[in-house]
DNA sequence: AACTATTAATAATC
DNA sequence: TGATTATTAATAGTT
C-alpha cells in the first residue's frame, strides 16, 4: 500500500524510520478507535516511541482496561489479607457494570437501534412504550407552551394597564399645558408658543412606557398584536401630534 | 476499503458486528506488530470484545508496558497497594454508579417520565427521537410480518399441492371401488352392498388428508380459505356420500 | 507537509 | 466459520 512493497523489518534509517513511525502510528490509533466503535469492543493501545514517547489510545479508562486485563490473565494476585473491602467494591463495580450494560442494550433498542432478533410481540412492546412516550412528550410541550402564552397574556395586559395610566397623565399634562398657554397667550397676546414639545421634553415616565409597549408587541400573538395596535397607536399618534 | 464505503458507528447487526470484529481485530494486531518491527517502538494492545474475550499484542511483555505506562502517567502503582486498589475500587464504582444514574434519568425521559424541568427544546429534541425510534421499530416490525407472511403462503402452498395429489388418490380409490362393486353385483345380482364407507374405513392417507387441510384452512388468509374450500370441499362431499 | 502510485485491508458475497 | 473479489483506505516513496 505504498509506491512500492516493503519487508516488514527494522527501517535502519533514522529519518524515515521516524516518519513511517508517524504514520503509521496515526493509522493504529484510527483502527484501533474504529474497532472499538464499530465492534462494540474494549481496546486499549499503548505506544512508546523508541526515543520514549507516548501514545495511547482506549474508548473507556485505561486504568479499567488493564486492571481487567490483569484480572482476565489472573497474573493479579489480591493481598494475602483477602480484603472484604476490596472485594465488595469489586463486586459492586461489576454489578453496576452489568446494570449499565443491559440499560444501554435497552436504551438502544428505544432508540430504534440493534432491533435485530427481537420478535415482533417484543417490537410492539417497544412501539406502545414509544408512542406513550410521545404523548407524554407532547403534553408537556404543550403545557409549557400554554403557560408561556399565559404568562405573556399576563405581562401584556400590565403593560397594557400601564400605558393607560400614562395615557391619563398625559392628558392631564396636555390640559395644563393648554391652560398655561391660554394664561401666557391672555398675558402677551402673541401666538409663536408650539403645543408639541419634542421627546427629550416629556416626562422620564413617557419614555419607559414607549419601551416596554415594544416588548409586549414583541412578544404577543400576532392577532392580538394588530388589535392592541389597533386600539392604542390612533391614541398615541393623536398625543404625539 | 471493502465493497463499499462504511460510517464509523456501532455496527447493530451482532452477525455482521462479530464478522468484522475478527476481521478488524486481526489487521489491528497486525499493524501493531508491523509497527513495533518495523520502528523499534513499544507496542502493547489490548481488546475485549463485547462478549468479553481478550486478544492481545505486545512486542515486549505485557506486564513490563503496562508498567511503564502506569509509571509514566504517575509515579503511583496501583497493583501493589491495597489502599490505592480500594481506592481504584471506589472510584470506579461511583464513576459507573454516575453513569447508571444519567443513563437511569435519559431511559426514563424516553419513557415519558421525569420530563418536568426540561425546556421546550429539550422536548422537541426528545420528541424527534421517539419519532425515529418509531419509524425503526415499526419497519423492522414490518419486515418480520413480510417474512413470516412469505413463510406461510410457502406453507399453504405445499399443503395445497399434497392435497391435489391426495384427490387423485382417492380418485383412483372411488374408481377401484366402483368397478369392485359392479363386479360383486354381477356376480350375486344383490344390491345391499353400501358405497358409503365410514371414515375408519378410509385409507390411511386420507385420514393424514384431512388434519392438513384443516391446518392448512388456519394459516391461511380468509379470501384464499374460502376460495379453496369453493374449490375443494365440493369435491370431498361427493366422495363422502 | 502534500501528493500519488501502489499495495493492503476489508465489506460484501457465497 | 473460510475463501473470493470489488472497492476503499493506507501508505511508501517522491516532491
Amino acid at each position: 500500500m505504498g509506491r512500492g512493497k516493503i519487508l516488514i523489518k527494522r527501517i535502519d534509517n533514522t529519518t524515515s524510520r521516524q516518519v513511517t513511525f508517524s504514520k503509521r502510528r496515526s493509522g493504529l490509533l484510527k483502527k484501533a478507535r474504529e474497532l472499538s466503535i464499530l465492534c462494540d469492543a474494549v481496546v486499549g493501545l499503548i505506544v512508546f516511541s523508541c526515543t520514549g514517547r507516548l501514545y495511547e489510545f482506549s474508548n473507556t479508562s485505561m486504568k479499567a482496561i488493564i486492571d481487567r486485563y490483569l484480572k482476565s490473565k489472573e497474573e493479579h494476585h489480591p493481598l494475602q489479607d483477602s480484603n472484604s473491602q476490596l472485594k465488595f467494591w469489586k463486586r459492586e463495580a461489576e454489578t453496576l457494570r452489568q446494570q449499565l450494560l443491559s440499560l444501554q442494550k435497552a436504551q438502544r433498542q428505544l432508540m430504534g437501534e440493534d432491533l435485530s432478533g427481537l420478535s415482533a410481540k417484543d417490537l410492539q412492546l417497544i412501539e406502545n412504550q414509544l408512542e406513550l412516550s410521545l404523548n407524554s412528550v407532547r403534553k408537556t410541550k404543550e403545557q409549557i407552551f400554554t403557560e408561556e402564552i399565559q404568562d405573556l397574556n399576563k405581562k401584556g395586559q400590565m403593560v397594557r394597564n400601564e400605558n393607560a395610566e400614562l395615557y391619563e397623565k398625559i392628558n392631564l399634562s396636555r390640559q395644563e399645558n393648554m391652560e398655561l398657554q391660554k394664561k401666557l397667550y391672555e398675558g402677551n397676546g402673541l401666538h409663536y408658543v408650539t403645543n408639541v414639545p419634542n421627546s427629550s421634553q416629556l416626562p422620564y415616565a413617557f419614555a419607559i412606557s414607549n419601551v416596554q409597549e415594544a416588548t409586549y408587541l414583541e412578544l404577543s400573538q400576532p392577532t392580538e398584536r394588530q388589535t392592541a395596535m389597533q386600539m392604542e397607536a390612533p391614541g398615541l399618534g393623536l398625543q404625539l401630534m
